[in-house]
DNA sequence: CGGGATCCATCGAGATACTG
DNA sequence: CAGTATCTCGATGGATCCCG
């Protein structure tokens, strides 16, 4: 068991995650782009009951952050295609642990508070 | 590349994990009981700026979806310790996985929203 | 020691309508 | 097509005081 200090040390970056991804929409986008869709429409039909107001918000966090990039088809097209970085795309190994641990979660427990 | 109801599918596991541990101290709770704090006052020192109110009501968030304990110290004292369950303990293998990503993110770009 | 009860400010997010 | 603009409201969480 390690000092309460070296403990402490691992709050912050954990919570930079939470709060990168942890809003409400976040890993719906994410998965979504990651599956291929790449447009804002598309993103909304498929992303089931966002509102274009809160797409457009969640898609400019993680495009400030870097995870996901922003670019125009054509010049001047006026069309736009959103993507994961690098950055984007390396969250699959957290995505993946969640994952993992989340479907153990379901079949053994599975009390939720809301 | 998936379509796009697999991908889906494994959104809500993602989502369970983040309701569980997404509110503001979870984490700092989990941390402080994997290292060796128990008490109901010392998790109240420790960790910086919760109020009892917040402390009592992550507990007990924590504790109705099992992955935390609270057993009385010896009986009729009324002391009680609080401890990781064993869903508990395996969610740290999401905490690595998002504390690797995170570290490897605040050295290569750190752009905080808030 | 280990909480509970209240009150209150803020904020995330939905609904709806509109625009270049 | 790809978003903005308002308005609204419930949940989240802080502050403070109290209790067995």
């Amino acid at each position: 068991m390690k000092n309460h200090e070296e403990c402490k040390s691992h709050i912050p970056p954990i919570k930079d995650v939470l709060d990168l991804i942890g809003s409400k929409w976040k890993v719906d986008i994410i998965i979504a782009l990651s599956c291929d869709i790449h447009r804002f429409n598309e993103l909304e039909r498929q992303i089931e009951g966002i509102s274009p107001r809160m797409l457009s918000k969640e898609l400019k966090d993680l495009e400030l952050n870097r995870l996901i990039q922003r670019d125009e088809i054509s010049p001047f097209s006026n069309t736009f295609k959103y993507s994961l970085t690098e950055h984007g795309w390396s969250l699959r190994e957290v995505f993946r642990a969640m994952l993992t641990w989340g479907i153990d979660y379901r079949n053994k427990v599975m009390v939720k508070t809301n």
